[in-house]
RNA sequence: GCCGUGGUGGCGGAAUUGGUAUACGCGUGAGUCUCAAAAACUCAUGGCUCUCAAGGCCUUGUGGGUUCGAGUCCCACCCACGGCACCA
């Protein structure tokens, strides 16, 4: 009796074993079987005839936290994408690698001594180990890491590459320095002007550093979005970064003095002579060649001209027009007759005497016209000698020796003839003054203003430049004796201020006035020229066109510094138009010009806002300009923990590739790791006695390490060809495997990776080594999990979620299940920690239910036929749901349907066939591949076709038998469901039947009764709709 | 401020794209098993100071509109999240 009672225990004790969930003893073993067979193990060349997918998970920094349930997410959905793409029969290519250059590895070395590479191979390890737990199927054979020199040394080519084509170079650029710490930092570690690990502010500090040139492929990586299936929003932030914009760039001519500008000889030598020869040569020339000059002095010019022309002789008025110009233009008498390239120009040295000496030669319009300027003892009294040759003469200042005596004789007879010969002069004074006050009001340069809303310019009532931009321009020559310190200090404190602290609100911007006018190209006003530090040298051209009344910034400004206010838009909004024209506020709204000339009454931002853009074009006042928020990529890193820049250079300083026999150029080892602020490579003996020995002495290398944004714009083609030591990469492998077929990355790395990469590929294509466009034609994001409080999970806030965890207490598949389970792939939701029981307890089932039917179906008695087909519909319907669902990574979705199967498989009664069984097995292994696995290993022998359920072919569905045999109608009264109709399904498309059907219903007869139906509404399978007369019975 | 995304039960989320809103899971309640608990299983579960009940009415951020019919389309607004931001 004892013994049969045991004997009963331990069967039922082996019963609910055999049928137990048990993860932890299961995935271990098949987790070691893959190992061993090597199960996943592609090989590059996609087979003839065979579709490929290659699959790609973003490059991942192995961060020494190890893997992150956010991580999981993104794996766990490629993998059951390339599992079912393999029982498809596809040729999946699914790689892994390491982003493993980086900062975080750095910076610990710097508190620790413990070298990045051990930090880094240690974090690799980990992740390798929690990768495979979670049964990710990975092409390890293909994994690859940046930090090796098999990987960097094609990096470095790729650099030398760029440099070759002049696409890489070099450039002086501002950084961010943390002068505490004194070292360099990377923008993220920036956090509100300080620096994030000791808080100190952050200043801006010039080094020369390495460019690669991104914005030639600006366009195209514009175009380009075109061809890719990406999320919109993403291209969109693609966009917003490249910034490419369209906007008018207005000629704002630029004097160096104001209009009421006293005239006298005095002002004009206060103007650097250069830059007085070069307005008077600029203008005359121009006149002379017919251009169009714009000047508001053109009628000044002629007053003078004809002044001049009643001095000239008869038979001189009736000699050529350029003669006319000649005598014409009062600035020709000594400065303005020189014409391009034949300068001539000495200047006296003699300090006793102060003599000063000037002298050029010209050809004007076949004239050639010989000037000397003499000015003795600073008197300002100048002498003048001016001739001009006939046709025939060649005279030339050059000559040292006189003209021959027929020669004299020419020239004294033209000199007779000439109105400016000394004698002839009019009045010197007069001249003078006149150029003077032509130079006061004649442009030192044509400031450029880009702007987006030039309907305004005709209330432009000052101008602002960047302090960048006003010493680019070098207009700091130009200020007045008593402003130079002032705009100097003022730049140099711009100059020391990071973005934030120059980001302040509109009251506390700041400025300087230049004293500078500038010509409103539109008004003729003159307008002052102010340098501020809020507007930056690389938006737009860096000049900025203040239009207070209509914009709040500048209304801001022009308050603060007492600037016209100037309205040119009106509203209909009487009371927002008083407020304007009284200036107390400005107004961005759209209205209609007032006070903009030819242009009153049209609207702002319609008809008169083309219509202005039309006529400045073609007056010459403004020309179409796109601008590009796109800078060149800086890739200097002033770091050790990086790929080194291939470059060495020579005693002078010139930069030159290193050779190629001598990549790779490996990373020095013996480097000092305290922040010097410094380049780490400048303490390495070896790095600099390589330099020495392999191109000679005084040859110093390039300090500087490489963004690892570098590393990461191309190892998506490496990962085809790691082995290769001649190639970066197998143009054969590549044309099979590339494009990437799905990239899954996350939202963090939408903009600048992505960027980088498409230009990498589009260079590697015009060097003809690619022969596409784009490097990945299909991508989506994995959302982020949040931690069990909603919020993003880290540490401080004690909610996070480590996988290990989860799979130590659920299992690996478990985990995979739940995260994809947790709702649509893209989207960021929270953690629970009782939902992921849930998918436990369905697994569980699953396993149970499986072996059941095992059971069931391996006994003796059933050969009987089933009791019900209603689970094996459910079972093929599912099976088609989750066909579909998962190439289109709905993964929620098709796990819902697949509890619904558990659920209809667990009422009583029901049980599927072998056959079913076997496919139910199937159905879940590239969600749970552990326990596939243990399924696909409990089948009958005949069962099986391969070692792996992972090889097997995905099992088909029959949409046959997944068709209901009958369906419910809704029926409604007006749009409001009032039954529900059972029908055959065969009856469907019967639409009297049913309407028959829905009128014996009394609970539609409810509603109708005493109505009259106007119409009856069938949409077949779903819906029958009597619509009735509403007004009756209301 | 600009660009983008979204707003559905107590919670995560479904909804074949204009056709029965709330699938699936969690949670909660009741029950089965148990001395008890846990686990597991079964049933119920949007709201209503309408109703004994059958049923009725309301409900997809708010307010309008189109339609026989709107979570889905159109207009206006509110809120949340993400990105950019002195952008001229």
């Amino acid at each position: 009796m004892a013994y049969l009672a045991d004997d009963i225990v331990h069967m039922i004790h082996y019963l609910a074993m055999k049928h137990s969930y048990d993860p932890a003893t299961l995935e271990k073993r098949w987790q070691k079987f893959w190992e061993e067979q090597q199960l996943f193990q592609d090989t590059a060349i996609v087979p003839e005839g065979k579709k490929k997918e290659y699959l790609l998970f973003a490059f991942a920094y192995p961060s020494g936290s190890g893997l992150h349930v956010g991580h999981v997410e993104s794996k766990a959905a490629l993998d059951i994408l390339a599992r079912y793409y393999r029982m498809q029969g596809k040729h999946v290519f699914f790689p892994v690698g390491w982003d493993a250059f980086g900062l975080p590895a750095e910076n610990y070395a710097i508190k620790t001594g413990v070298h990045p590479a051990q930090t880094t191979d240690d974090a690799i390890t980990t992740f390798q180990k929690q990768i495979k737990r979670i049964g990710i199927s990975y092409d390890w054979k293909n994994e690859l890491r940046t930090s090796d020199p098999t990987y960097y040394r094609w990096t470095q080519w790729i650099f030398l590459e760029l440099f070759k084509a002049g696409l890489a170079y070099k450039k002086s650029a501002p950084v961010n320095w943390c002068p505490s710490c004194n070292t360099v930092l990377a923008n993220e570690q920036v956090v509100n002007g300080e620096c994030e690990r000791c808080g100190a502010s952050v200043i801006q500090k010039e080094m020369n550093q390495w460019f690669f040139k991104i914005t030639q492929y600006q366009d195209e990586l514009i175009s380009g979005l075109d061809q890719v299936d990406w999320p919109a929003p993403t291209k969109q932030q693609q966009l917003n970064w490249i910034g490419k914009s369209e906007g008018l760039s207005i000629s704002f001519p630029l004097m160096t003095a104001p209009t009421n500008h006293s005239c006298s000889t005095n002002s004009l030598y206060d103007h650097p002579y250069q830059h007085t020869l070069q307005i008077a040569r600029d203008f005359y020339l121009s006149y002379l060649q017919g251009k169009q000059v714009f000047s508001p002095l053109l009628d000044d010019v002629v007053l003078l001209t004809r002044s001049f022309w009643n001095h000239l002789l008869e038979k001189d008025r009736k000699q050529s027009q350029v003669l006319f110009r000649l005598y014409a233009l009062p600035k020709v008498y000594n400065l303005l007759s020189v014409a391009e390239g034949t300068l001539q120009y000495s200047k006296g040295n003699d300090t006793k005497k102060h003599v000063e000496f000037w002298s050029w030669q010209a050809e004007i319009e076949g004239v050639r016209v010989g000037v000397t300027v003499r000015s003795v003892n600073n008197t300002h009294k100048h002498l003048y000698s001016i001739t001009w040759l006939s046709e025939t003469e060649n005279f030339s200042n050059k000559q040292k020796t006189a003209p021959s005596p027929a020669d004299q004789s020419l020239l004294r007879q033209d000199c007779k003839n000439s109105v400016l010969q000394r004698d002839n002069f009019v009045n010197h004074t007069t001249i003078m003054e006149y150029l003077s006050m032509l130079l006061s009001k004649t442009p030192i340069i044509t400031l450029k203003a880009w702007t987006k809303f030039w309907e305004t310019v005709y209330g432009v009532t000052f101008l602002v430049i960047a302090p960048e931009t006003f010493e680019q321009l070098g207009l700091s020559e130009y200020l007045a004796q008593d402003l130079q310190q002032k705009v100097a200090d003022y730049i140099n404190t711009a100059k020391n201020k990071t973005e934030e602290e120059r980001a302040v609100d509109e009251k506390n911007k700041t400025g300087v006035d230049t004293g500078l006018k500038a010509q409103n190209p539109v008004t003729g006003e003159f307008i002052p020229l102010f340098i501020a530090d809020y507007v930056l040298e690389g938006v737009g051209t860096g000049v900025v066109m203040g239009v207070p009344a209509h914009d709040q910034r500048d209304f801001a400004f022009a308050k603060k510094y007492n600037l016209p206010i100037k309205q040119v838009v009106s509203y209909a909004d009487k009371a927002l138009n008083i407020q304007v024209k009284n200036g107390e506020r400005a107004a961005e709204q759209e209205g209609i010009l007032i006070n903009s000339g030819q242009f009153d009454g049209q609207e702002a931002w319609g008809e008169g806002k083309q219509n202005m853009a039309d006529w400045l074009v073609k007056e010459g006042r403004a020309e179409w300009n796109t601008t590009y928020k796109l800078r060149d990529w800086l890739i200097s890193r002033q770091r050790y923990w990086g790929t080194p820049i291939p470059i060495v250079y020579d005693p002078d300083g010139k930069p030159h590739p290193v050779k190629e026999e001598h990549l790779p150029w490996t990373l020095p080892t013996d480097v000092d790791f305290k922040p010097t602020g410094e380049s780490p490579l400048r303490s390495s003996r070896e790095l600099q006695a390589r330099v020495e020995r392999l191109y000679g002495t005084g040859w110093v290398p390039e300090y500087d390490t490489m963004d690892t944004f570098v590393d990461s714009s191309w190892y998506y083609l490496r990962y085809t060809s790691i082995d290769d030591n001649t190639h970066a990469f197998d143009a054969k492998k590549v044309q099979s495997l590339l494009p990437v077929d799905l990239y899954m990355i996350g939202p963090e790395h939408i903009v600048l990776h992505l960027l980088y990469s498409r230009f990498f590929t589009k260079f590697l294509r015009d060097q003809g080594l690619l022969d596409f466009d784009e490097p990945f034609v299909k991508m989506r994001h994995q959302g982020m999990i949040l931690g069990p409080d909603g919020k993003k999970m880290s540490k401080s806030k004690g909610n996070v979620i480590n996988p290990d965890d989860v799979v130590d207490k659920f299992g690996a598949d478990t985990l995979r299940m739940y995260e994809m389970f947790m709702g649509p792939i893209d989207a960021d939701k929270p953690w629970s920690t009782t939902s992921v029981a849930g998918v436990y307890r369905f697994l569980s089932r699953y396993n149970s239910l499986v072996r059941q039917a095992l059971d069931y179906n391996s006994s003796t008695s059933t050969k009987k036929t089933l009791p019900s087909s209603s689970l094996q519909k459910k079972l093929h319907q599912v099976g088609l749901k989750v066909s579909s669902d998962i190439p289109e990574m709905r993964f929620n979705t098709a796990i819902a349907a697949l509890m619904e199967l558990v659920n209809e498989w667990q009422t009583e009664g029901q049980e599927l066939s072998l056959g079913d069984t076997v496919r139910a097995a199937l159905l879940i292994a590239p969600f749970a591949p552990f326990l596939a696995e243990e399924l696909y290993s409990l089948l009958p022998a005949g069962q099986r076709k391969c070692k792996s359920v992972h090889l097997e072919d995905w099992p088909e569905f029959s949409p046959e038998l997944a068709k209901e045999d009958a369906v419910i109608i809704a029926a409604q009264v007006n749009g409001k469901v009032r039954s529900e109709l059972l029908v055959d399904s065969s009856a469907i498309d019967n639409q009297t039947l049913i309407e028959e059907k829905a009128l014996m219903d009394t609970k539609v007869t409810h509603w109708i009764d005493g109505k009259t139906v106007l119409k009856v509404i069938y949409v077949p399978g779903k819906i029958i709709n009597f619509v009735l007369n509403t007004n009756e019975g209301a």
